[in-house]
DNA sequence: CATCGATGCGTACACTCGTACACATGGAAT
DNA sequence: ATTCCATGTGTACGAGTGTACGCATCGATG
C-alpha cells in the first residue's frame, strides 16, 4: 500500500475532477470516475468530498481562474488605452482559440449552477470579481454589462458551433461602453459612431 | 391492457420529457422517469426514442416556443414605437417573472448543447430565427447582439441569484441599439443605476 | 382471409452509481 | 507509551441505468 497520507490527496482529487469534466462531460462526473482519474481508491473522494457538489465547487473554483488568468496576464486591466472593447474582443479571441476544451469546462461548471444551488455563490462570486476588475477601466454598470455581452457572444459560438468573429465583437462591445462624455455640451445622446453594419461579418 | 395504439403516444413522450427535466434536471432525464411520468412502458420510450439524445432534441425543439411566444404574444415585433430596448426589457421581465421553473428549463436544454453536438443544429437554428425576427426592427448585427446580451443578462440573474433589473436592462440594451441620428432635443442621456451588485442576495 | 410491418409491452442482463461501514495506519496530543 | 482521531482502504448492498429481445396487437395491403 504505497501513497498513504499524501498531503496533495485533495488537489489531486479536484485536479482530476477537472480533467473526468473536461473529457467527460459533467454527466460523466461520479467519485468512481474522479477516483479512477486520480488514481486514489473509491473511499478516498468520499472522504473528502462527502457529495459530488462539494466536489464540483471546489472545481470551479479552481477553473474559474481560467478566464481571470487570460484577463490578468493580457495586461488588459492596467492598460489605460481607449480601445477598451477591442482589448476585450482580443482576449476573448485568444481565450477560445486556445485551449477550446478548457473554454468548455468553464462554461459547463458555471452554467451547472443554473439547477445546483451549492454552485451558485461561486459564480455570484466570480461575476462579481470580475466585474469589478473591469470596472477599473470603465464603470460598474458598464462593467457588468460587458461581462454579460461577452458571456452571451462566448455562448453563441460554443452553443451553436458558430465561428468567433472579433470584429463583431469589438464592434457591439464598443457599443455598451458610453463614450467620454465630450466637452462640447451640444453633442447629445447619440452614442455616435456611424453603426455602419455594412461590413461587420457574421457569424455564421 | 388499457390505451394501446396510442396515437399521441410520441407527443405525451415529450411533454413528459420536459416536465422531468423541469423538475429533476437533465440529470434526472432517463428512459424509465419519462415512462414513468408519460405513464407509458418502458419499451415504449425506447421504442420512440432509441437514445435520450434524440428525445432531447424533440423536447428543446419544443421548449423552445417559449420565448418565441412570448415574443409573438408581446406584439413587441409589429410595433413600430422607438424603444425597442425598454419593449425588450419589458418582455425579458415579463418572461423571467413568470414561469421561473420554465425558464430554467428552457436554458438548461438550450445550454447542453455545449457538450451535445445533437442539439447544437437545434440551438443554432433557434438563434438564427429570433434573431431575424428581432432584425425586423432593428438590423441583423444589432438583433444578433441584443440576443447575446439578453442570454447574458439572463444567465447572470438566472446563475447568481440575482433580482432582475428591468431598468438596468433597458439601458444597456438602448446601448447597443444604435441610435438612428435624430435631433430629438430632451432624450437625455440617462445616468445609469447600478443593478447594486452588492446586495446580490442568495437563494437559500 | 393471409401476411406483414409498425407499434406497444414486459422482462431480463450487465453495468454504474452513491452510500455505508469495518478496518488499517500513522501523526499528534497527552 | 498510550490514546485519539484524521485519513486512507476495501468491500458490499440496493437502486437505477441503457439496451436488447421476444411476444402481443392492430392496420393496411394484397
Amino acid at each position: 500500500m504505497p501513497r498513504r497520507y499524501d498531503p496533495e490527496r485533495r488537489q489531486r482529487i479536484i485536479d482530476a475532477a477537472i480533467r473526468v469534466v473536461a473529457d467527460k462531460g459533467i454527466g460523466g462526473l461520479s467519485h468512481r470516475s474522479v477516483a479512477a482519474e486520480a488514481d486514489v481508491p473509491l473511499g478516498s473522494t468520499t472522504y473528502h468530498f462527502k457529495t459530488l457538489d462539494e466536489l464540483m465547487v471546489a472545481a470551479l473554483r479552481q477553473a474559474n481562474e481560467g478566464f481571470a488568468k487570460v484577463l490578468t496576464e493580457s495586461g488588459l486591466l492596467e492598460g489605460a488605452e481607449d480601445d477598451l472593447a477591442g482589448d476585450l474582443a482580443r482576449v476573448m479571441g485568444e481565450w477560445l482559440g486556445g485551449d477550446r476544451a478548457g473554454v468548455e469546462l468553464e462554461y459547463e461548471l458555471y452554467l451547472a449552477a443554473l439547477r445546483r444551488s451549492a454552485l451558485r455563490p461561486v459564480a455570484a462570486e466570480w461575476t462579481e470579481e470580475t466585474a469589478e476588475r473591469l470596472a477599473r477601466r470603465t464603470d460598474p454598470v458598464t462593467a457588468r454589462a460587458l461581462l454579460a455581452l461577452m458571456d452571451g457572444i462566448c455562448l453563441q459560438v460554443l452553443l451553436t458551433g458558430a465561428e468567433y468573429d472579433e470584429e463583431y465583437a469589438r464592434e457591439v462591445l464598443g457599443r455598451v461602453i458610453p463614450r467620454p462624455a465630450r466637452p462640447s455640451p451640444e453633442t447629445t445622446p447619440a452614442p455616435v459612431r456611424p453603426p455602419g453594419p455594412s461590413h461587420v461579418r457574421f457569424p455564421l
